[in-house]
This record gives C-alpha cells, structure tokens and sequence, in this order.
DNA sequence: TGGCCATTTGGTAAAATGGCCAATAAATGA
DNA sequence: TCATTTATTGGCCATTTTACCAAATGGCCA
C-alpha cells in the first residue's frame, strides 16, 4: 500500500473506530432518536460523567456528533444520519454468526 | 445501562471494532471484489505476512469474512455483503468534516 | 517419507485506550 | 461576587492492541 492510500484507509478506519466502543455505540444509537445533553447520557449509561465526556469528545473528533451548549447543560445530536446504516449492517453479522453456531451444533 | 444491554452493545461494538483499523479496513474493501488468498493480500499490504494472518483472523473471529483453504493456499472472501454500507456512510462523515473544515477557513 | 510452500502461533516490546478522581471552566442565579 | 450545576481536562494506572521475528503447523507432491 502507498502513502496516499494508506492515509485514505486510516482517514476511514478513524471514524469506524470511533464507534467500536459498546458505550460509545450505545449514545450513538441513543442520539438517532434526538439529541441528548451529557447529563441525560451519564445516567443512562452509568459510568462517571469524566468518562461519558471523553467518549462524547471522540465521537465529536471523528465528525459523527455535534454539540451545542444551552445554559448549563451540553447537548449532543448525531451529525450524519447514516451511521445507522452500520446498525442494520452489524445485526446480519450477528445473525449469519448465529445461523453459523446453529449448523455447527446440529 | 443493564448488563443485558451492555452486553448486547458489546457484541456490535465487537465486529465494528473488527473493522477499525486501517489494514483490516483495506482488506475488506479489496475483498468486496472477490476471494483473495492470503499470499495476494500481504503483497498489496506489503506488511509481515504473519501480521496479515492475524488481521484476518480478527475479521473471521467477529464472522465478517470466511475462509477456505485449497491446496497450499487459503483464500478470505466477504461473509456479509453490506460491510460496504460501512464505507458509504464513512464517505458521508469525511464530506461533511471536510465541508465543515471550508466553512471554518471562509 | 521428506522437503517445500503458505499460513498460523507464540513471545515480546512499544503504543494506544479506558476509566476513575481531582482540578478547572462556563453559565446561572442568589 | 459567590455558590451551584453541568461539563471538560489532566493525571495516573491497568489493560489492550499492534507489529515484528522466530518457530511450529498444515497440506501438497516428488
């Protein structure tokens, strides 16, 4: 691979990774159905707020969210609808692998 | 968040993740063309074939690719074709960025 | 069988990630 | 101005990831 390609794949492999973590995944899925404010994030998902934010700053450093303050209070929206895409994407995965654990216990 | 959620979160952020690295992603574009063995796809990575083979065993462990071997050589092809959703929406978030990046400069 | 490819596995060191606490910041209202 | 609420940042440590080399394995064919 070239430079130039590689830089192409590490510019795409950055946004993907940006959603490979269960809680990030979880807000992501969450903002498809609004925005939300870190607060409201914080305690559905349960971890301390330091935590919520970093992850937030992630997804936020990889172009997938927007936020926006309001007062006191932070809000989050998803910036590019799409991304739920991966969602329908990752579910066939889930049921080829357990068609495949199926077939191997028959 | 439930362990029951969090595990379900889990396991989709486990085949994202399958795909989050630059290599892996490289690979999977290259095989949405057709089977590659092993051998091809460490020639055009140009990397250390073992690291190659560990790449794909990522991406065969999370279900997105499978694997036959014939003869002396093992050949990797797509599992699930919608991967490529992936890449469709990913292209979506780098246009954005790079509009918001224009709209800064103006 | 023995040799030869192609691939996988094991071991290791460097780098990146994740999560908590403490400190800091930003907006509001008394 | 000062206290309060909400959020972000820095520091620290444990864990995970990545990439390489070397060694082991698997399958083919003389």
């Amino acid at each position: 691979m070239n430079s130039k390609t590689k830089a192409k794949y590490e510019a795409r492999a950055r946004i993907i990774k940006a959603m490979s973590h269960p809680t990030r995944l979880f807000m992501v899925d969450e903002l498809s159905r609004g925005e939300r404010c870190v607060c409201k994030l914080t305690e559905m998902v349960g971890d301390d707020i330091s935590t919520i934010s970093k992850h937030l700053s992630v997804l936020k450093t990889a172009g997938i969210v927007a936020d926006e303050r309001r007062g006191t209070r932070v809000f989050y929206s998803l910036r590019v609808p799409c991304v739920l895409a991966f969602f329908s994407c990752v579910e066939s995965v889930l049921k080829a692998n357990a068609r495949e654990l199926a077939a191997l216990a028959r």
